[in-house]
DNA sequence: TGCATTATTGGTTATATTGCCAGATAACCC
DNA sequence: GGGTTATCTGGCAATATAACCAATAATGCA
């Protein structure tokens, strides 16, 4: 493996990483629809303030959202809709999934 | 937040979780060029077989990979193409974070 | 200035992940 | 059966992650 390989693999392990957590997902969703103040997201995710803003520095650091602040307040957005398609992707694998199991189990009865 | 809603993101967060380690990539890139055995694997990784035999145990818990026993060997392939594309995907998104770094250091020139 | 609002950071605790070693299991060959 | 090879599993130590609370910073407004 070159070294432009590793970095590459490793860069898409870090994109992955910060992805790969239930409510980033979320989030994800919600700022394809629009952009969204902290305070927002905090409310429709439902946990502490803390805890969304440390969600969104981890998609932050990883690239995948920018922000602007405005006033006391900092809005979120998607940096890249590329972002979108991945997951869509993965909405693709989990229903393969879920028509594989459901086959298995018509095959049992 | 519907029940379906939930299972999804949650489904997609397991996906992602199990993608989510710069070997299991490798592991993902060399089964999309053929299916190999964990020796195989073990070789291209350069980890020990039991590191190696775990993060295939992920892959397939996540349901992205398939094996089958023949002899003494396991031979592992991918379960869906899809995941390439998805992995596909990222790097685009890797490649544009790049371009954009290269763009802010010019700016700064 | 004093106070409220918004967001981030540090600290703590609980849990999860990772990689190696050692041991167990399974299939093959003599 | 005995030995060899391929794979998997349990255990351990190091590290990383996650969620909350508390404290801090930054802004706007009376």
């Amino acid at each position: 493996m070159t070294n432009s390989e590793r970095f590459r693999i490793e860069a898409k392990a870090r994109i992955l990483k910060a992805l790969a957590h239930p409510t980033r997902l979320f989030i994800i969703d919600q700022l394809n629809l629009r952009s969204h103040c902290v305070c927002e997201l905090t409310e429709l995710v439902g946990a502490d303030t803390s805890t969304v803003s440390k969600h969104l520095s981890i998609l932050k650091n990883a690239g995948l959202v920018d922000s602007r602040k405005d006033g006391t307040m900092v809005h979120y957005s998607l940096a890249d809709q590329c972002v979108v398609k991945c997951v869509g992707c993965l909405g693709e694998i989990v229903h393969r999934q879920l028509e594989r199991q459901v086959a298995s189990l018509a095959e049992d009865a």
